[in-house]
DNA sequence: TGTACATCAGTGAACGCGCGTTCACTGATGTAC
DNA sequence: TGTACATCAGTGAACGCGCGTTCACTGATGTAC
């Protein structure tokens, strides 16, 4: 019947949901499939009644991460007020993103998960890509606002989005958490403000 | 005699450097005993004379990386002009550098370089943070000659100007050279540069 | 100038370990009649 | 309600492969006397 098909989709979760979780204290490298296992309280083998191997669940990784993605710019979309609050209510996810689980930075920069995996690299691509394109999207809508400045280019200004948290996961990550990401993308915030800001800043 | 010595120096050379060479096609977890030595023509054994093993190679590594960013500050400190363009140049060489080998997101980023060993981790922080030190320094001295806004956080300022070639490295990372991320640096740095100049752009 | 000895980079075979994966088997649950 | 059969998640042992590393040995170069 359904329910054991079901079941199989609960298990399906409950792995890659596990493997998401580890990857807040092991690198994409150090993910063992025993780790896995045992996380959810099966032997190694048993993962592959769900999964055909290690690179499957990778790959089940990278979509999981996209639809959380998705989900916080579609949450933000339809908060109402101005841009600039979702710019910024969207900045503050991401950090929270980054700060709950390394997950993000450590699929993002691991060789194994973009590197020896042609696909999985342009997978993870379209997904950042996507990810810019929605922001680019609040940035036109902030320009036909009148809120933010139109001689700049959208896209550019995404990729200037992004960077405000980048180089703070970076150290974030290097330093085991010590470095206050939470407090740069605050002040780093401020400035970015100021240089979008139609009426002068 | 010191001619022996100093053939072993050039070999320990010579390896670094055909290892970070190699990062340019590979990645970390895939760089393997076996490439380094072929490249230098030698048998992976014979790398054992020289180095303690992979791990002290890729410690090399960090430390040349480490000293070619010091050289690549130093060199535009020295360059006569306004602290504007000394940014600019660094910018330019930042993206440069990445350009011409994968290595530096390749290392920064990869779980074998970082992850695995909390020693080489707290370098790899060490390096970042002086490179920031010193941009953040050359932020100073720009808000001292009255170029940049005195109300900027020049450690801020540092970061963000980082961030402005981190994002476009990693697309293009991704995208295999795809992603034309001079082209983004040059667009981004107009913004950025607006974003810091004293006298309103 | 010549001989014996020391040093050390380089060699090639073999080792060993971790870990993903395979495979025959079990046992619970569900279905057919 | 009961019995035979099918399905399939889970098990545990064993396999196999890649690759870093070790080790005894070679051979060239340099030094001592």
């Amino acid at each position: 019947m359904g329910t054991k098909k079901l079941e199989g989709e609960i298990r399906r979760e409950q792995i890659v949901k596990a493997a998401l979780e580890l990857l807040g204290t092991r690198s994409v490298g150090e993910l063992s499939m025993a780790d896995i296992a045992r996380r959810v309280g099966l032997v190694p083998s048993a993962i592959y009644r769900h999964f055909d191997g290690r690179e499957a669940i990778l790959d089940a990784i990278v979509d999981l991460i996209d639809r959380r993605l998705k989900a916080s710019l579609e949450a933000v979309g339809q908060q109402p007020g101005r841009v600039f609050d979702k710019l910024r209510a969207l900045l503050m996810r991401h950090v929270q993103f980054v700060r709950e689980n390394h997950a993000l930075p450590r699929i993002v920069f691991s060789d194994e998960m973009v590197s020896r995996n042609p696909a999985r690299r342009a997978r993870v691509y379209q997904v950042i890509e996507a990810y810019l394109v929605g922001v680019g999207e609040l940035v036109r809508q902030g320009q036909a606002a009148g809120e933010i400045r139109t001689d700049l280019d959208p896209k550019t200004v995404a990729m200037l989005f992004l960077g405000i948290v980048q180089p703070g996961a970076v150290l974030w990550h290097l330093s085991d958490g010590q470095f206050d990401i939470a407090r740069h993308a605050k002040g780093a915030w401020r400035q970015f403000r100021q240089s979008l800001a139609a009426e002068k800043g």
